[in-house]
DNA sequence: GTCTATATACAGATAGAC
DNA sequence: GTCTATCTGTATATAGAC
């Protein structure tokens, strides 16, 4: 892949967390990486395969983000926390996941596009349910192994949704808090 | 208010539960309700105005329909239930709540979206809260009812948004079982 | 790979007639 | 309250020169 091609990717990455796929616009993205537009058209045909890259490349870097909560952790409540993690990093910065930001316009979406989303929560829901399953005995829950992924991973999507409206972290920390109720 | 005002934040609350506020455009309303997008500017001069109306519309419904599971439900796990169930309703539309996908597009909304959308969050995280406190009894965790009222507002929010994206379930059916493991 | 130039479409918003 | 007409800005996308 171009350097310019990964640099047009960077960018559209940071405005999606923030303002949304739709929002982001070929002109812009042009400017901010220092071409013009038909160039950013060069690298990517289509809106769509921008989306699709992007989702694609956002899913291969929490892939590896995993499989580092993986190899640092031993316990199932510091492996949750790491995972936790990864989404108080974006709310830090007042984003949203992108692929959460991405679901909410799914209806603007390609097939593409579409399908690299469903993988990014396949992939993200997995990983837990793998998780949590491995470590059944530390788990204080009747429920399944993959009742609590599909919870942690819409709470966690949801809690920074909502809480960049406001401004704090609360639903955040009420999903550490749940961790430690359940694995502690 | 007027007929064609109302209808006009009808037209518009389906849309964006659907495709997001930023999709929808005066003329497209305009088309729908029978007019010219210079008569809907008559009845919301900028499109802010139209955000915020819809908002506040929206989270009067929702108020009404809390205070109907109040005197519908005696026991924690039936009013919980039918929190669930009202996210369930969108979700069954192929829609997500009116005030998660504005939560998305936040940044690009005026003060007074902004305003109406904290006050829909807190409106039902305080419902959730006093409902979870009342029925303490019947609760099995060790969560204050803040948290699980963060829990579980975060949550379906988030499952709406994620089940949309491969059409299933799964995830507002957990959120359900979460309840049954907690107030069952 | 990047450029200029352009085609085509649509957005929010307003002026002023009726 | 609704209309026609228009302003101004922006969007995706492409053709063709360099």
């Amino acid at each position: 892949m171009s350097a310019k091609r990964s640099e047009i990717e960077q960018a559209a990455t940071r405005a999606i967390k923030g303002d949304g796929f739709k929002s982001v616009s070929f002109r812009t993205l042009a400017e901010q990486v220092g071409v013009k537009s038909s160039s950013v058209h060069y690298h990517f045909r289509t809106k769509d395969d921008l989306a699709e890259a992007v989702i694609r490349s956002y899913t291969e870097a929490f892939e590896a983000a995993l499989r580092s909560i993986d190899q640092d952790n031993e316990t199932l409540l510091a492996k949750l926390d790491g995972f936790n993690d990864l989404f108080a990093e974006v709310a830090a910065a007042d984003d949203i996941c992108l692929c959460g930001m991405m679901a909410a316009e799914v209806s603007s979406l390609g097939d593409g596009a579409k399908q690299a989303l469903r993988a990014y929560f396949r992939v993200s829901e997995q990983w837990l349910e793998k998780t949590l399953a491995a470590h059944a005995t530390e788990l204080k829950s009747d429920l399944s192994a993959a009742q609590l992924a599909a919870i942690f991973m819409s709470g966690l999507e949801g809690a920074t949704l909502i809480d960049r409206v406001d401004g704090k972290d609360a639903r955040i920390k009420a999903f550490r808090a749940l961790s430690r109720s359940l694995a502690g």
